[in-house]
DNA sequence: TACTATTTTCGAAATGGCCTGAAATAGTAT
DNA sequence: ATACTATTTCAGGCCATTTCGAAAATAGTA
């Protein structure tokens, strides 16, 4: 009997779509948002509602507020087949653009409102022979200043191509 | 009366641990623990288990399994006071550090693991003539790729010191 | 060895997030 | 209008994770 070397399709689709599950749910998107986005990245033409039922075996309800969360991050969108009612959805396939969305709306929803703290936080006032200040300050001047650093970093990647980012980027860290 | 125009410390702690608790379980920290070493890094001192469950109104159970876990993540360490028994804990102050100790054990969990899968499903064999085949591999080989860029940069980033680090990047960046 | 201070463990309870299913709504054709 | 199909909403239930609390284990001391 031949042995199975390699993957069968249907069986690397299925690791594919539970690697991508886990892999979100560890990033703040929760699994079923991340395996319906895995489902149409592999995906060679846009699916309907239904077929993402079926093939994840979850509800409509969920499908729905799903996808429309996924449109919401900016990684799927709607399209609409001519004669026909039903929608029709389909991932973006430019893996850089997916990797700058989902970054966007990280940074939109965790560093911006972070920043935001960190700059109340540092005009907090006081006397640095008090230990309590002092700490409290050193900590906070620090870490404002990665998250200034981290932003600025994000910016530019959020608006460079993926040939000049990773060209830049891997140049240095040969 | 005097409005407040700055915060007080007091205040400004509060909302420190509370941001930081929030930016944490939106990363796969959970929000004690990040809670726990938010106040650990604004202390002066080290802290004991007690200190740490009046400050933050947790259970001695909580507290206990939180700070292993800060332990395991080093972030966090024990120290003992010459003549006392009880044990104290202080955080790693260095923001560089924990930023970077924060990236390798994300790395490991996840970043090290989808580039496992990603090379089983490299090996997925088919005939690009097939739609379904030809979707699927074209996707897991443009995630492959930028899973390897990325796993490069952050093996540079954890070895790298700060200065470094930033100098580097942020001369591109600008 | 007994006593005390401290830490660790772990089952049970609470919490919070996710999913379902069914009803409401919207859209289209006859 | 009416019937039919597709989409959206949401209250309620379920499940995983987190937290509690008290008991057990451990470590230090006399």
């Amino acid at each position: 009997m031949l042995l199975h070397l390699t993957m069968e399709l249907a069986e690397g689709k299925q690791k594919f779509i539970e690697s991508w599950g886990r892999l979100g749910s560890e990033w703040g998107v929760n699994r079923t948002m991340a395996q319906v986005h895995a489902l149409l990245l592999i995906a060679p033409e846009p699916l309907t509602t239904e077929e993402v039922m079926e093939q994840l075996n979850i509800s409509r309800g969920n499908a729905n507020m799903t996808l429309r969360d996924l449109i919401n991050w900016g990684l799927v969108e709607k399209q609409h087949k001519p004669g026909e009612r039903k929608e029709y959805f389909f991932a973006e396939k430019d893996i850089w653009t997916v990797a700058r969305q989902v970054a966007r709306e990280r940074k939109k929803r965790e560093l911006d409102p972070m920043l935001k703290v960190l700059n109340e936080l540092s005009a907090v006032e006081g006397d640095q022979n008090d230990k309590e200040f002092a700490a409290f300050n050193k900590s906070i001047t620090d870490i404002h200043k990665l998250a200034r650093n981290s932003d600025k970093m994000m910016e530019t990647m959020l608006k460079a191509d993926e040939s000049w980012f990773w060209g830049s980027i891997l140049k240095i860290f040969k």
